[in-house]
This record gives structure tokens, sequence and C-alpha cells, in this order.
DNA sequence: AATATTAGTTAGTCTTCGCTAATTAGCGGC
DNA sequence: GCCGCTAATTAGCGAAGACTAACTAATATT
């Protein structure tokens, strides 16, 4: 099941909350997007119409294995892609910034590409 | 004046499009881009409303400089990217189409960071 | 107990950008 | 002169994904 762009988005990010506090909610992924409640709550409804994640009785939100998988998927991804752009010299604000456009839309095989040059760059330092 | 990515993938097209033939019609651009006539249409008229391109009494569509200019710029950012990803191994067919993914998405700083990096490697070839 | 705050949801709007169906305008063949 | 083709447009639909306004429910404060 292909997942669009935002929904990559809002699966990387109740990822990352989850590793910096004990519970994540919607508010906080509402604070943490800049986004507004009712955005969130829409989106976490079709997050867990699609299976990513459950909610439970105090609000707070878990992430399934596949909403795990693919959370992971997409960091790795934002952290390969970033160290990449600041390797070439990009500012830290920018790399991270274009990394979260880039880390959504490319194939697999590009990505695993920029990854080996990346893995070969560090063995060679 | 900021142009969203269907508009700048539009005036690629038809930048590239008419350096291939002598004049370049909506239905030629629905052709090449897979898109429908009334798509093209639409799209055709916000770029004619924004001033990226005029259409004459043939049909024929025309590129302003304004509109020359962002399909120039997206036009190399296709370029550069595509020769990039191919230089680090991705299948031409998966760089020409992540190309067109990313040239859409990133930051002046990182364009200029990427390009610099391929002339470097070109010039120590 | 009454009120205020916080979190989440519902309802409905807007924009972008595809689509199909149907219409219009010009041109060529018979 | 009419038929039919091609090109472009108009009208209206649908999905994504954001928004505000207003409601509900639960907790906290006084």
């Amino acid at each position: 099941m292909a997942l669009h762009e935002s929904a990559e988005m809002y699966l990387e990010t109740i990822y990352e909350l989850s590793q910096e506090r004990p519970s994540v909610r919607s508010i906080d992924v509402a604070e943490a997007m800049g986004y507004s409640k009712p955005s969130v709550s829409r989106a976490v409804g079709l997050l867990k119409q699609g299976g990513y994640l459950v909610m439970d009785k105090d609000g707070f939100l878990i992430l399934t294995e596949e909403g795990i998988h693919i959370a992971k998927k997409i960091f790795e991804r934002h952290n390969v892609l970033s160290r990449m752009l600041m390797g070439l010299g990009v500012s830290k604000e920018s790399a991270v910034e274009d990394a979260c456009k880039i880390e959504h839309v490319i194939s697999d095989e590009t990505f695993e590409a920029i990854k080996a040059h990346l893995d070969q760059y560090y063995v060679a330092k």
C-alpha cells in the first residue's frame, strides 16, 4: 500500500516524537508539524484506518509494526539525505529542509545508490 | 511569484518540445506529458494569465522571457540531477524519473552545491 | 458546584491538479 | 454545401490535504 507524502511525514514525526518523550498525542504532532488540530485529527484517523497506528483510551498514539516500518524507512532516508547534502556544503537548515522534501519522492534504487556512496565516503575517511 | 510543481513541469515540457520542433501546441504538450487536453488547456490558461506564455492565433504556445527563464532553470536542474544520479550508478530510467521529482523541491542552495560537486567531478576526470 | 482549560472531533471551506463529457471553431474531402 | 476530423474550451467531478469555526468530553481551578 503506497502512502502519500503527507502520511509518511506524519508517521515520521510521530516516530521521532516517540523517541524523545514517553507518549505522543495528536496535539504534540500538531505543534511539531505546525498544523491545526483538525488537520492532525483527520490524518491520524486515516492512518488508524490504514492500520499504521492505534490511539489508546488516553489519546496516546502508538505506531503499529507497519507504521514503525515506514517511519523508520523515511527517517533513515531523512538522515542519509541530510548528511549527504551537508557533506556537499549545504547549510544544516537547508539540508534538513530539502531532505524532508526529497525523502518522499525518490525511488528505492536512487536512495540505495546515495546511501552506498555515503557509506563508501565514510569508510574511506 | 512562486510557481507550483505542475506549472514548472508544464513550462519545462513546452521548452523541451520547442527545442525539438518548430512550434508547440497544447495537444503536443498533452501527448508529451500523458495528460488530457482539458488538463493542459487549464494549465496553459493559468500560465498565460501569469504571464509565462502567450498563445498566438494558430494555437501555438510561445514562452515569454519569464517563462523561458523558469523553464531553463528547471531544465538545468533536471540535467544536473539526472547526471548526478547516473554518476552514482542509478539506471537512466530511475535517474530521469527521480530527477523530475527532485528538481521541483530543492532550494537554490542545495542545487548549487550539487552542481558544484558535479562540475568538480568532471574537471577532475 | 460552577467555570475554565485542554484535547479531540465534526462540519464545512479552499486550492491544486488531475479527470470525463460535451461544446465550439476551423479546415479538408467529396 | 455538408460531413467529419482535429484542437481547444467549458462545465462539472473527485482526491489530497491544508484551514476555521464550533462542538464534545474530560480534567482542573476556585
